[in-house]
RNA sequence: GCCCGGGUGGCGGAACAGGCAGACGCGUCGGUCUCAAAAACCGAUGAUGGAAACAUCGUGAGGGUUCAAGUCCCUCCCCGGGCACCA
């Protein structure tokens, strides 16, 4: 009687052995072609979840199907285990965050194992880790060296409840923390940064260099670095007199041409000059009032389109570069300190924002850009000087068209990067008020964090000689282990980490006791890999170059700004830096679809975890790991549904049975019989192993199971619908070893059982080459087509798979069913589509 | 407002380059085995009409191109996501 298939009683079992064989232990082989397969690590949250199951279920068949290919494969895994949330665990049960994560990686890392990840345990890192961090603190170090960080005091993100400072990128939605979801305020704090800025252009072109990667993370990415063309403008300021004195504005701005449209000029609350040119006057009330008011508004309020614009006039004037007129100086709410310089030129008639202002406060409304059907174009078209200094429009218009009132510029025609923009701009240059120019959206990435548990800044506040870094001899500058985040401490707590000298001038000083983003400790981790030992420099060049870039990488769709974008960077700066030979870290990557139940994300505080080790506790981890790549494609996010397990588990039952009873009871007939049963088994074996290669390299893990399925059904039927004595046994061996190779990525613990205790191999069927197959071997002799009459189908007919068409349509008009439809009327014309159909047309 | 996705049976999904819509699985219904149930196995299963053969309809809506449209084009609706007073 066949040994029914129990999982739990092979799953440990093979996991032990794998260790023991070390079969997943990689070394660079210059004979192999490399294939580097990564999923994103984990942060040691607690137990692992449906979400990791899928992301590394993911994982693990690229990589063990790459290894069947003859690939050498770097498949390995660790934690990103520094951040905010063991502080929280930490407080909440009253212990050390480091207790609490490295207890949670030890769960996680036995999870992991349960499920049957191949990963090559002997790279295994994490990066609370000192021997990590401490190469962190070295690129801060070398990226210090090439004038990357910045120490500087501007308005930032601040998490009232994590008590930190944020990066934009980890401010989303309605301007909530990434991690917590509380509203954050703003707050005017000295902070370390990363010059990511200076690598917007690279990191905005290079997007064109990855073919590789989701056109919906390009888009994301090119959407966040936000690249606009222009010019920069520059206005004299006037005096309190009224006349011009030798302080001169900037303004940033993508449509120069319509300048002889500016009316007013706007200033952010928050610019500098605001208070200096309304001290003391009587505009000083007015302005404050708005200056305040902005000041205490949410980001959110403040952002609203809704909301009507408020604004007051200081008092003061600049003079407009192309007509000499002097136009006021307001301050406006709607204007961003954050963005271009923080002044705007205001052409009311162009930009909608400008025009309800203007509108508000009673400003004039010239137009200087009008199309053909516009009322004015006639009045206009040939009109330099200003005749028009309102219009009835609704809202504000000045996309394409020529320009008008406009000067010498007036019957250009103009538009965003149109001639206009061109030639305006080329007459400030030449008069030395303004120049092309382009601006960001990107902000620098602000990197330090008032937080306890992550990797300490190496830098050094010396009152004599500045702020200095740490030297390179002197790292790593060890995270103390004795701060009781219970307590509310963090390392400005502790002058015994705190207190020390200046390694330039060797007086008493003071360490800096912020900790860096953990997304530092992310940017990087994928290089590690590749020499996660080395204890003398952060990786070898050689083995670098070996194995990156990561050729899949595989994660969350919530990373495609955050640490998809700072990877990318950090990747450029370790170019320039010669420690790598690439500037693009993922060739491809595939942003796995999230994991979840009554249409929500599984979350904890929800209460709807389907907890994965209950699922492998019942049906093992092969039909969990199988069940969900078959669930849906990986891009998309599924739902959650558990009596689709049991089918799984249903089929590996199935597919168990078959093979052992074709080892037990083998058929008898003879060798190459060719009736058709035979022959379709025969062919669906080479169908299906194209099919399901073609899957696996599209990602396609739903469709190459169920592939499998079908040659698993077209066997059983053959199976049972034959009879021994007709039944070529080395065909049904073949079929046996097929499925269970084609399944080996999917169910590796299953397929392995099969392939050495039932099949009787030695070798490990993880080391088996994947089955070949013939596409001629897969074609069907005969095969059925549709025949239409005028676009519907009337009949079938099996002919020869190579018949040629004057004989398929012959045989298709002879057809009686065709007959009856073409009655009375004369075919016009007949379509063959070799394999699939005659289309005949008929009136 | 701008930029990406997506909308197919009761459900998850398939249809890769315009060629028979609904593969594969779940569920449901019927059957075999059983004292019975579970498991396993066999069969049916888009809708409507019909005993059946078969016919008609059918991929968010409406138009179009084509012998042929889930797939291409136009107009629009809905859902999800990103960005957003970005000058």
């Amino acid at each position: 009687m066949t040994r029914p298939y129990e999982p739990h009683d092979i799953e440990e079992k093979w996991q032990s052995v794998w260790d023991a064989e070390g079969l997943y232990s990689v070394t660079e082989d210059p004979g192999k072609p490399k294939k580097y397969v990564l999923e994103m690590f984990p942060y040691p949250s607690g137990d692992i979840h449906m979400g990791h199951v899928r992301n590394y279920s993911i994982g693990d068949v690229i990589a063990r199907y790459s290894t069947m290919c003859g690939m050498n494969v770097l498949h390995p895994t660790g934690w990103d285990s520094f951040g905010l949330p063991a502080e929280n665990a930490a407080i909440k049960s009253n212990t050390h965050p480091a207790a609490w994560t490295y207890a949670n990686i030890e769960k996680q890392a036995a999870s992991f194992r349960r499920m049957g990840f191949s990963y090559d345990w002997d790279r295994r890192l994490a990066s609370s880790d000192e021997e990590y961090y401490r190469w962190g603190q070295w690129i801060f170090i070398k990226f210090w060296e090439r004038g990357l960080v910045e120490r500087k005091s501007s308005p930032v993100n601040w998490c009232p409840d994590c008590k930190t400072v944020l990066a934009n990128e980890q401010v989303i939605g309605e301007g909530v923390c990434w991690r917590c979801k509380s509203t954050v305020v703003k707050r005017e704090l000295e902070q370390w940064y990363f010059k990511i800025t200076e690598y917007a252009q690279e990191l905005l072109d290079d997007l064109d260099e990855l073919p590789g990667w989701p056109e919906r993370v390009k888009a994301m990415q090119a959407n966040w670095i936000g690249r606009s063309e222009g010019a920069e403008v520059e206005f004299t300021l006037c005096g309190a007199d009224g006349e011009p004195t030798d302080e001169r504005i900037t303004v940033f701005t993508t449509r120069p041409d319509t300048l002889f449209g500016c009316t007013f000029f706007l200033l952010a609350p928050e610019h500098p000059l605001v208070h200096e040119l309304v001290h003391g006057t009587e505009y000083a009330p007015a302005v404050i009032e708005v200056v305040e008011k902005a000041a205490k508004e949410t980001a959110i309020d403040r952002s609203s389109t809704e909301k009507e614009k408020v604004g007051a006039f200081t008092g003061r004037f600049v003079v407009n570069p192309v007509n000499g007129e002097k136009v006021p100086v307001w301050v406006a709410d709607y204007v961003l300190m954050e963005y271009g310089t923080g002044a705007v030129m205001a052409v009311p008639c162009g930009d909608q924002r400008d025009f309800e202002f203007a509108r508000t406060y009673g400003l004039p409304i010239p137009p200087v850009v009008v199309t053909e059907d516009d009322p004015l174009y006639e009045q206009l078209r040939d009109q330099p000087e200003r005749l028009v200094t309102d219009v009835d429009w609704e809202i504000a218009h000045a996309d394409e068209g020529i320009m008008v009132q406009s000067g010498p510029f007036t019957g250009t025609p103009t538009g965003k990067g149109g001639e206009g923009v061109r030639k305006v701009i080329a007459w400030l240059e030449e008069r030395g008020q303004g120049r092309a120019s382009i601006n960001f959206r990107l902000r620098d990435w602000l990197i330090s964090r008032q937080r306890y548990w992550g990797n300490p800044i190496p830098a050094i506040h010396c009152p004599v000689c500045g702020l200095v870094p740490v030297p390179e001899d002197q790292l790593p500058v060890v995270l103390p282990m004795d701060v009781d985040v219970t307590k509310g401490e963090t390392l400005a707590d502790h002058p015994e980490f705190y207190t020390t000298i200046c390694p330039v001038c060797g007086g008493p000083a003071r360490r800096e006791t912020d900790t860096m983003d953990t997304f530092t400790c992310s940017s990087w981790y994928y290089l590690r890999y590749c020499d996660a030992r080395n204890d003398s420099a952060i990786w070898e060049k050689e083995k670098a170059d070996y194995w990156m870039p990561v050729d899949q990488y595989i994660g969350g769709i919530e990373h495609a700004i955050l640490h998809l974008l700072y990877s990318r960077f950090f990747t450029k700066v370790f170019r320039d830096l010669g420690i790598v030979d690439f500037a693009e870290p993922f060739t491809n990557l595939l942003t796995q679809g999230m994991v979840k139940l009554d249409g929500f994300t599984m979350s904890k505080s929800r209460g709807n975890v389907v907890p994965p080790d209950e699922m492998i506790e019942r049906y093992g981890a092969d039909a969990l790991r199988a069940y969900i790549l078959f669930m849906a494609p990986p891009d998309k996010d599924l739902e959650w549904s558990q009596e689709g397990l049991e089918g799984m588990h249903r089929f590996l039952g199935r597919a168990w049975r078959y093979v052992a009873e074709v080892v037990e009871e083998p058929g008898t007939g003879p060798e190459g019989a060719d009736d058709d049963s035979t022959k379709t088994l025969r062919r669906e074996r080479h169908r299906v192993v194209g099919k399901v290669e073609g899957d696996i390299e599209r990602f396609q893990f739903n469709t190459a199971l169920s592939a499998m399925m079908e040659l698993l059904n077209a066997a059983t039927d053959h199976r049972r619908l034959v009879k021994s004595e007709l039944r070529d046994a080395v065909l049904e061996r073949e079929v046996a070893e097929t499925l269970v190779l084609l399944l080996a990525p999917y169910v590796p613990h299953m397929a392995e059982e099969l392939w050495r205790e039932v099949l009787g191999h030695e070798e490990s069927v993880h080391r088996v080459s994947w089955p070949t197959w013939d596409s001629d071997a897969a074609a069907a002799e005969e095969v059925e087509v549709a025949v239409q009459v005028n676009g519907k189908v009337r009949a079938r007919l099996v002919v020869d798979a190579n018949a040629s068409e004057d004989v398929v349509r012959e045989a298709a008009l002879a057809l009686p069913k065709v007959a009856e439809y073409i009655a009375g009327k004369s075919v016009r014309k007949v379509v063959f589509v070799p394999g699939k159909l005659v289309s005949i047309v008929a009136n």
